[in-house]
DNA sequence: CCGTGATATGGAATTATTCTAAAAAAGAAC
DNA sequence: GTTCTTTTTTAGAATAATTCCATATCACGG
């Protein structure tokens, strides 16, 4: 459906194509948004992108955020990750990967190296269709 | 560490002695709790339990469901699965198997049949530990 | 420029879960 | 049984991420 866009690097107006290729309309608010978040590749939290935001380019209502962030994972550029009922985490990388949660810190981490895969698909019941797939490996430190 | 447990049909005294066995001091609460949650195998809200004790057995105050799933938890006696930022469900099944969430109705089943595994351990950092995986399989009704 | 629909905004509302302080229960020692 | 200590339970308040709402602002075609 979506080709595949090169998401780094992303500055000035090629944001805003960014985001118009993927059928979002480019207002102020949702570059600026886009801006922080297409930065790097990261996992961030509502709160850290609001914060981020709001220090580098202008003020940003917290609602507009959330919305954003909404239609961003409804739109394809953004995947949420729901690891800690605390904070929805939300992920510049769209290909399909797994995630390693640390509790002990609450950090979110790719799965590196290729040792560890999913295989197969499900026997689905009739009707189903699978939206996404989510792997996340919790760990915690040795010595804790 | 533990031994295997057989988790059904556990009813009357015996439900005591399986707190007892995970290290749970059987309290009057902690039983009608563990009575109403390992009446069959499933995946269960708090507010549902709360409810179904409720109903069955006496009163108990939320805050005990609360501080008992995660006592439970803890003790391996239950397997909290996080799907839904709204909710948190608990998994009386804890061997090692996969879910699949339906966004459609919120339903949270178990994966079926073999066609679907997860392989190898992730290549990890230095002093970390894996303390569980979790594999979400997001479905949605073809039609919807 | 003007109208119209989409978007943004601040603050209130929602809601699962945790916290708190006090009451009740369990257990040990006598 | 009585007393003392520790653990557990409880009701209700507190917390905090997210959503809702009503209003103001924006984008843009005519």
């Amino acid at each position: 459906m979506k080709g595949i866009t090169p998401l780094l690097p992303l500055e000035g107006s090629s944001v805003a194509e960014h985001l118009s290729a993927h059928g979002v309309k480019p207002t102020r608010q949702r570059v600026m948004i886009a801006r922080v978040l297409f930065e790097r590749p990261q996992h961030v939290t509502a709160e850290q992108l609001l914060d981020k935001v709001s220090e580098c380019h202008g003020h940003v209502a917290k609602a507009t955020v959330y919305n954003t962030l909404n239609l961003f994972v409804q739109q394809g550029l953004v995947r949420e990750v729901l690891v800690d009922r605390e904070r929805a985490f939300y992920d510049t990388n769209t290909v399909p990967h797994h995630h390693l949660f640390c509790e002990d810190d609450g950090a979110l981490t790719d799965v590196p190296g290729e040792a560890f895969e999913v295989r197969g698909r499900p026997d689905l019941p009739a009707g189903l269709e699978v939206v996404g797939t989510e792997v996340i490996v919790r760990v915690r430190r040795r010595d804790a």
